[in-house]
DNA sequence: AATTAATACTTGATTCTTTCAGTAATGTTT
DNA sequence: AAACATTACTGAAAGAATCAAGTATTAATT
């Protein structure tokens, strides 16, 4: 649906206007379809994004502080974000050895094989989600949003 | 911040996830955006976006299920939505003449002056966040979105 | 006309998330 | 050592998402 029809406007919006809504509705259909696959497996998008944060430091363990940096959403609470993943036994937490204030965190083995099942899933929704686009055009939107993420708050 | 950064993966990923992730790294940056310069009047991104739609009709009411057709969301969330909204003051509810089932909600005055001053605001944050994109840019970027959001789920 | 089905919306219960303020422990700086 | 900063945790409250069941009204069927 085009933006103009959902906010029934008959004046023209301004191009940043069409641009931003149109970047939050499609992210919202985005997100409602990865948000499907991942239901069954009792995952939020938010937990599935910090064991593939995880899964990155391939051994190393990460901080509190690293991963919330970088989390999608960093609102969010990401103290009892981790701990539920530890609850489920994705993840574990220990203190660190040079900095008692500090706690590592690394994905379990556990954790890694529900990552493994699960991101084929997501990336088959992915692909299908790209399709629509031509490679050009998918490189193209990186490239496009790339440059809006580089805006100073 | 790259994607691969934030993920650490030294193997490329595939184009369809970098898009994706890109998608929803960028648009959690506007929305955290755009939540800044709600707070203060203390409205939600949801609820703005129903003050827009309802300001759209133009004096014609909507019914629930119109609102919550365009605002992609669960209907039962719709419903304790508007509420607060009714609470607020910024909109009112009526029960359809025609039809008992359905209600009427509008935009009050009230909720018209808040919305004025605030998308005034809006407009400018979206501005400033679309600043990094040239006219052809924005245009492709809202082209490319609408591609997306037209997969059948 | 009476029964049944569909529509439009509401409510309750549950769980999750966010926010805020405060606490505590550890490090760093002066 | 004292004061300050950093890092993480906790409790309480409010908000939002989700699911299922419920009410009222209207439309369709028999």
């Amino acid at each position: 649906m085009k933006i103009e029809k959902i906010l029934k406007t008959s004046i023209s919006l301004p191009l940043s206007k069409k641009a931003v809504v149109n970047l939050l509705y499609t992210t919202n259909q985005v997100n409602s379809n990865l948000n499907d696959i991942l239901k069954p497996f009792d995952i939020s998008i938010q937990q599935f994004n910090v064991l593939r944060i995880l899964r990155g430091q391939k051994g190393k363990p990460a901080t509190l502080a690293i991963v919330q940096e970088l989390m999608i959403n960093k609102m969010s609470n990401t103290t009892r974000l981790i701990d539920k993943l530890v609850k489920k036994g994705f993840v574990e937490k220990n203190i660190n050895a040079t900095n008692k204030r500090k706690i590592d965190i690394h994905i379990t083995h556990e954790g890694l094989s529900l990552l493994n099942i699960v991101d084929l899933l997501i990336e088959k929704a992915e692909e299908k989600i790209i399709k629509p686009l031509t490679k050009n055009e998918t490189q193209e939107l990186i490239r496009l949003l790339g440059k809006i993420r580089l805006i100073a708050d």
